[in-house]
DNA sequence: CGCGTGTTTCACAAATTTATCACACAAAGA
DNA sequence: TCTTTGTGTGATAAATTTGTGAAACACGCG
């Protein structure tokens, strides 16, 4: 559905709504301060950000301040003071709700749904696997939230293993599918690519099994 | 600014609500049980409606869901509730946002102003990223706060990519979906365009990504 | 017509990506 | 264990691809 960052240092918290999140579908990353909300809103592709006011490093405000900057990501505020100021300020700053601790998962779920609702944007299919999300529309693969960086032929080898996950596939079949019918060049070639690929997956490099004799096959 | 239905059985209530919309520069329209403010909603152009759960005669919820038969009006719900249930009722039947007896006006006047916001936003479909506003009704673009002069095509290119956004776009599919599908032209022509929009983007240049092998991607 | 703006093509440099090869290493079978 | 066969990997030269500036071209308008 879509990718959710949760932005608490009570490691409790996050356990709670991201149970709630994963439920309803949802992807979910977490950060446990500021900073590190920060830099996983700015290179992952998050569609919400649930955000605690009170945080280390970096307080909830600023952080969302910071993430703005550079993505207009619709963002819910959560917070312990039951102050006024703090709900104005929220808004304020561009917050899209805001709801005090202690709240229902429910209630936080839900406003999470009314937000995504609003938010009509076309959402890009994405094949998530543990740490690994594959976004093929939008070009971008992740590995444990950051951004791989890949050359074309990765990517294409990569989506091409994607759609035929599960599915053994001959270097041969690989050579037409992914270089074209017309290529003539060397069956070690695929290996090659897979050994970069691999290398851009990371610890996630074993989901490329290798079928000895065969070819190769993604296992998600 | 806009027109505000204020429905809720409690005279004082309504007075409090009032005094704080009026102050905001809104106009405001007054109901004291369900069956009033349906009538008044389908009579009026109401841009709001704050609507109290517990009514006579007709209950807020029952007068939302009449209402929205005719018009889609975003819709505020009070309740004096605590009950989680009450909330998720109010989110699944529409109501764009929620709020809890006994509230606070300002808070209240934040989220109403928070959901007119975010209505013109969506009537005018303004894609705002940063100091980035791309209004692509209006057919204009603003840097910084300043107008950005394009010629044609920049427009036409952005405004493609920016319906698009986040997603990755082959030259091929530009050509046919800007340039038209007779178009029998160079692919390169597709650069030069990227080029001169980049210069016109400024500092947001870097929002057109190359993506190797493929072509470009808006990121907003 | 001639001009000016906007569009397309083109060529080249810079940067990135690819294919291939050789060798080390691992797996399977005798 | 030894052999054979297939795979992983590093290095590198060759091939692509993109950014850019400049020139050619198209077209509407006074």
């Amino acid at each position: 559905m879509a990718v959710i960052l949760i932005a608490d240092d009570e490691e409790n918290i996050r356990a709670v709504l991201r149970e709630y999140a994963e439920f309803e579908g949802h992807t979910v990353l977490e950060a446990s301060n500021g900073m590190e909300a920060v830099r996983m809103a700015k290179d992952n592709k998050v569609d919400l950000v649930i955000m605690d006011v009170m945080m280390p490093k970096l307080d909830g405000f600023s952080a969302v301040k910071e993430i703005r900057k550079e993505k207009d990501v619709p963002v819910l505020m959560l917070s312990a003071r039951v102050e006024e100021y703090d709900k104005l300020f929220g808004f304020e700053i561009g917050a899209d709700d805001y709801v005090t601790k202690p709240f229902s998962p429910k209630e936080v779920m839900a406003r999470v749904g009314a937000i995504l609702k609003r938010g009509k944007r076309a959402e890009t299919k994405k094949i998530v696997s543990d740490g690994l999300v594959i976004d093929i529309a939008g070009r971008n693969v992740f590995v444990d939230g950051a951004k791989a960086e890949m050359t074309p032929k990765e990517y294409e080898l990569l989506f091409y293993l994607t759609e035929n996950a599960g599915i053994a596939v001959t270097r041969e079949k690989l050579l037409t599918e992914v270089w074209g019918y017309e290529f003539y060049g060397d069956d070690r070639t695929v290996d090659t690519h897979v050994k970069m690929l691999r290398a851009s997956l990371g610890p996630y490099r074993d989901k490329i099994v290798t079928l000895r004799g065969h070819g190769y096959k993604l296992e998600l």
